[in-house]
RNA sequence: GCUCGUAUAGUGUAGUGGCCCAUCAUGAAGGACUCUCAUUCCUUCGACCCGGGUUCAAAUCCCGGUACGAGCACCA
């Protein structure tokens, strides 16, 4: 019986898997290990990561490192981004593949592809076989017996064929409409005598290793992948694997899209540009607050919970974006500014001498919306307080949650204790409250720092603050802070 | 060039033939609260790419155009 909606509503969070069971859901998210995870990758844990949550299911985390002369692996990554996934997901992923511990597997399927006959050697060269592939022509070597692929394959293993020399393809309709899909590549010798996976345990040890389509498919079959859920960048990637899942005689599992996204304030940044850049020093590191990795972000001060917000209201669909950091930036300011203690930090600090009748000390709420979080405490016998420079100059000012003042030179004269006229309202520092501190701010590809009077405080390192008229900070140590935006 | 895909307010997003003179968020502007240019709350602004067609009825289906993007690597 059709049930008709009753009324439309807003649907929240995530768009239906199709095809799902509670329980029975089996996702993945597969980085290539040569970088530490960044601000696009995450997309992909957050997805794939709620979905499992939401359908009870599993995530698994795997590592597609076949590349070893392009794209090499960074040893570094194999640590990383397990933890780097655990910190945004809130929970482990359920599983860790690691694609170069899998050869063994993708070879049997490899000799099972060419048993079959559903695979051949093919010994063009790449021109050549463009060729073959834009002409809709078979490749002669298509017609190769079982025995003598037989006999290519192990000279592909045994290191008698070079890279270049040969390549396993799979069958595929010569005449198929798209031609990038046309008898398409499923493993390439790769020079790891030069070039060696720089797993240790894995080395130099295999010539043959599997192109992303082969090894992809092989192992989302191996695994249970129920759903896949990548960018579109990999649709012809599905097509080719739904052929070579046809010939298996396996389902492919139900796949969704997403499409580019653009920072509009971040050009195009790349994991192996960002390698290149940090290997020539332009960059401290993959931590570094200029870079949009995901340690660049959290050391900013970005919590997870605002990058697993702004990456469901994006959604899954297929355009191509662009969006302003102020998105994400209002995500993290939902995400901190309720357990976010004030503080004053003075930027170019001018002291100033009080003159006239005031209190010794004066208490103000270290948080506005939660007064059982305490005080903080302005001691004031000194008679001396820090405000900025741009504050002073305007003369008439009252300082927060202090009194009115006059300034004339260093001069400040105690006005009103009450408020009493539209005055502007600056923060300020008692003398002996303050100490020197740093604000580092990574701004235009530079990171500035900042000096100035900072309120003396004991957080922790990692404490999200909001320093009053400024914007929200990071402590890093008792006498720095990074900024994190306002 | 071939193939595939996408097109809703400034930016994102909901919407799968009638509930849509279109949702929500963000943004901008104004206001309330507040001894922060913060938070919270309120108000306002603002969109269905274009042209045909199908239908009693189209943002939603079909065709054409346009724009943008992706794949066509012995990268992932």
């Amino acid at each position: 019986m059709l049930e008709k909606r009753e009324k439309k509503e807003r649907r929240e969070g995530l768009p239906e898997l199709k095809n799902a069971t509670k329980g029975k859901v089996v996702l993945r998210f597969a980085p290539n290990p040569n970088g530490p995870l960044s601000f696009g990758h995450a997309r992909g844990i957050v997805i794939n990561g709620k979905y499992a949550e939401e359908w009870d299911g599993e995530l698994i985390l795997r590592f597609d490192d076949t590349d070893t002369v392009v794209k090499p692996p960074l040893p570094v990554a194999y640590q990383q981004i397990p933890e780097e996934a655990e910190w945004l997901l809130g929970f482990k992923p359920h599983r860790i593949v690691i694609a170069s511990d899998r050869i063994p597997q993708y070879y049997e399927h490899a000799e099972m592809m060419l048993q079959r006959d559903f695979g051949y050697v093919c010994q063009c060269s790449g021109e050549a076989f463009k060729e073959f592939r834009v002409s809709k022509t078979e490749c002669p070597c298509r017609v190769n017996t079982v025995e003598l692929n037989m006999e290519l394959w192990t000279k592909m293993l045994d290191g008698t064929f070079v890279p270049g020399d040969a390549v396993v393809r799979v069958k595929t309709a010569m005449d198929l409409k798209n031609p990038a899909l046309r008898d398409w590549p499923a493993l390439r010798i790769q020079n790891t005598a030069e070039h060696p996976h720089p797993r240790p345990e894995i080395g130099s040890k295999y010539r043959v290793w599997p192109l992303l389509d082969f090894q992809s498919a092989v192992e989302d079959h191996l695994q249970g992948v129920t759903h896949i859920i990548r960018g579109k960048d990999l649709m012809d990637s599905t097509r080719k694997q739904t052929l070579l899942y046809a010939h298996f005689g396996w389902t492919y599992p139900e796949t969704m899209y997403w499409g580019r996204v653009k920072v509009h304030e971040w050009g195009g940044f790349s994991t192996s540009q960002m390698r290149r850049d940090i290997e020539a020093g332009l960059f401290s590191g993959w931590d570094d607050l200029r870079l949009p990795t995901l340690t660049g972000l959290r050391n900013r001060g970005i919590t997870a919970e605002a990058l697993r917000n702004f990456w469901v209201e994006l959604g899954v669909t297929q355009k191509d974006i662009s969006v302003p950091l102020s998105t994400l930036y209002s995500h993290n300011t939902k995400s901190i500014d309720d357990d976010a203690p004030r503080l004053a930090f003075v930027r170019n600090p001018k002291k100033l001498v009080l003159v006239g009748e005031h209190e010794d000390s004066i208490e103000v709420d270290v948080h506005p919306n939660h007064p059982k979080l305490g005080t903080r405490k302005f001691d004031l016998t000194g008679k001396t307080v820090w405000a900025e420079e741009e504050d002073v100059e305007k003369a008439e000012i009252r300082l927060k949650g202090f009194a009115d003042i006059e300034v004339s030179g260093k001069i400040a004269t105690v006005g009103s204790i009450g408020r009493n006229d539209r005055r502007p309202i600056v923060h300020w520092l008692s003398e002996s409250n303050a100490i020197d501190a740093t604000l580092l701010l990574a701004e235009d590809g530079d990171i500035v720092r900042l000096d100035g009077k900072m309120e003396k405080h004991n957080y922790p390192e990692g404490t999200m603050l909001q320093i009053e008229r400024i914007g929200y900070a990071k402590v890093v140590d008792a006498s720095t802070l990074v900024f994190t935006h306002s």
